[in-house]
RNA sequence: GCGCCCGUAGCUCAGUUGGAUAGAGUACCUGGCUACGAACCAGGUGGUCGGAGGUUCGAAUCCUUCCGGGCGCGCCA
């Protein structure tokens, strides 16, 4: 406050240089950047202002997204964790982190006992599956004969083993299960615009090798103890509903190993072989309690050569607009290819209403940016740890605080150069380059300007907390400006050639952070929609 | 029963870490395209911030306690 004070008291000739001081009321002051002080601030701006601070320059990062199972489809849960983890990711990279991306895929366990016994049984040759559908339908398949036969369920814990052992035949089926599954994955992935690839999954079957050392340890230093014939680690402020003490159990009675031993090794392999500093979780809120306890169970251990920040950045449910989680009327998760086909679809029509004239594959590209971009930013906007409500009509009507909102400022901006026949680049940040002089006129003029130099302001708080939606809220604030902006001030026809330099510099700054922006989102900016 | 999260406009959500008259979007009403793209803008209606206490100059925010909702709670992931 004393800061701000004095500064606000810095004059030159009699006028305030940095901020003008009202009395508002008994005990309260305004403090009003001045028109001056906040040119000079926008003149300096250099391009770093959209490479991000660097403060965070070396530090080490994995996210992990959570996983998907193999042999199901995905559906919007894993369409939360992946935009929610893409975003975060693309921003913690631009802060300077060096960001390593984990999926942690479902891809070992008794469900694969199940699918291959089921395979051998009836006779289904590997051969025979090559999508996506067809292991969905034999999982149905499976899992009914498991839930209604004991006999096959024993012989498919049995396959369990079998698989655990190496044996040849199971183990070569489960490579062919996981391949088609990690294609399926793989074809989401780019039809999200995500950065995640195949080459970040690391599935539980990775680290199963390392699970008995991993208990021995824990067992031999004392941590680990034994309960009910199970090793477990009993952890303060955990109790049941006996109000006994909750342990986390590491090893089962019948020697099978469960996912917090997989995390606990996760954990390890992450804080030696990538050195991670930071790790952060990308999970359903459902899963606190167990990222808590594992957390706590790691931090009682000597793994740590460093310090290490351990975080978990839950999520809250997808529900409909009844409430309930967000299904199919029959009860089914939606499958998330055909979400996306809606998303797409939806916005199709829309393209096609208000711009007619555009190509065939024009409509097709900017139904596709739109569409996904609204979905993604729908997930992102709000704040993500609360459940939120999916409703197709307000998200894809493409007015408010949509992606869209935000794509047709950029849009605008990219119109009035195209317009003008300017060059945008003379506007645009760029090492080694000056920009034409800012004169701040009118009220929009000035609030922008002070909106602009706060961004990255919103990207450090970002990177702190990991609330995504704040630069959501940031950008939409700075389109809204902007669209006012647009609506009061002529541009093009700017009373002289001053002004309109100065206003074609407020496009070029605001393009250049929206851009900035929405890609730290993940969504992407057009030049006509 | 224990633990975590939540309750803000009819609906969907923000609220800068305790500051001024609580803000957006949507819906509804009104106005604005012969001016750079109206997927936009301007104005209006709409609130006991779940209830009650407390902390203090000051509370949607912090504490206590009720009410209401969600989730988790020993060998599933």
């Amino acid at each position: 406050d004393r800061v701000i004070t004095s500064l606000a008291q810095t004059q030159i000739d009699g006028a305030p240089l940095f901020a003008k001081l009202e009395s508002a009321g008994p005990g309260f002051i305004n403090i009003t950047l001045t028109p001056e002080y906040v040119t000079r601030q926008l003149a300096s701006c250099r391009p770093e202002h959209y490479v991000g601070s660097g403060e965070d320059q070396d530090k080490i990062v994995v996210v992990d997204y959570g996983g998907a199972n193999i042999a199901k489809e995905m559906h919007v849960g894993h369409l939360r964790s992946t935009v929610i983890g893409d975003a975060i990711v693309r921003i913690l990279g631009f802060a300077g982190y060096k960001v390593i991306r984990q999926s942690h895929l479902g891809d070992w366990g008794t469900q694969f006992g199940m699918l291959i016994e089921y395979m051998i049984e009836n006779k289904i040759i590997p051969h025979d599956l090559t999508e996506m559908p067809d292991l969905t339908a034999l999982y149905q398949k499976a899992k009914i004969a498991f839930d209604q036969n004991a006999g096959f369920a024993d012989r498919a814990r049995e396959r369990v083993v079998k698989l655990q052992g190496g044996d040849q035949e199971t183990l070569s089926i489960w490579q062919h299960l996981v391949e088609i599954s990690v294609q399926y994955f793989e074809t989401i992935y780019q039809r999200l615009d995500v950065l995640l690839t195949r080459q970040d999954d690391c599935g539980e079957s990775f680290y199963n090798p390392m699970l008995p050392g991993i208990v021995d340890e824990l067992v031999e230093v004392g941590i680990a103890e034994k309960s009910d014939g199970a090793w477990v680690i009993f952890l303060d402020g955990y109790v049941d509903r006996e109000k006994k003490p909750l342990p986390m159990i590491i090893q089962k009675s019948d020697g099978g190993y469960l996912y917090s031993t997989t995390d606990l090794a996760a954990i390890k392999y992450r804080m030696s072989h990538y050195q991670a500093d930071r790790l952060i979780y990308v999970t359903d809120s459902r899963q606190e309690q167990h990222f808590n306890m594992v957390f706590a169970a790691v931090k009682r251990t000597d793994w740590a050569k460093k310090p290490v920040q351990f975080e978990h950045m839950p999520f809250g449910s997808v529900l409909g607009k009844d409430k309930k989680p967000f299904k199919t009327r029959s009860g089914e998760s939606i499958r998330l290819s055909l979400l996306l086909d809606e998303a797409e679809e939806r916005a199709y029509r829309i393209v096609n209403e208000k711009n007619p004239s555009a190509s065939e594959a024009e409509k097709k590209q900017i139904a596709h940016t739109i569409g996904i971009g609204a979905l993604k930013y729908a997930d992102l906007t709000s704040e993500r740890t609360k459940d939120y409500v999916f409703d197709w009509d307000s998200l894809m009507s493409f007015e408010g605080n949509t992606a869209p909102y935000l794509q047709n400022a950029y849009v605008r901006i990219q119109a009035i150069f195209r317009r003008g026949e300017i060059d945008m680049a003379q506007y645009t940040l760029a090492p080694n380059r000056l920009l034409p002089e800012i004169k701040i006129t009118e009220a929009i003029e000035h609030e922008m300007a002070i909106h602009l130099l706060e961004f990255h302001e919103v990207i450090a708080r970002v990177v702190d907390d990991l609330m995504v939606h704040k630069l959501c809220t940031y950008l939409h604030q700075l389109a809204a400006q902007f669209h006012r902006f647009y609506e009061h001030c002529k541009i093009l026809n700017a009373p002289d050639a001053e002004a309109k330099d100065s206003r074609l510099v407020f496009c070029g700054l605001v393009a250049g952070t929206l851009k900035q922006g929405l890609s730290l989102l993940g969504v992407d900016v057009l030049e006509k929609m």
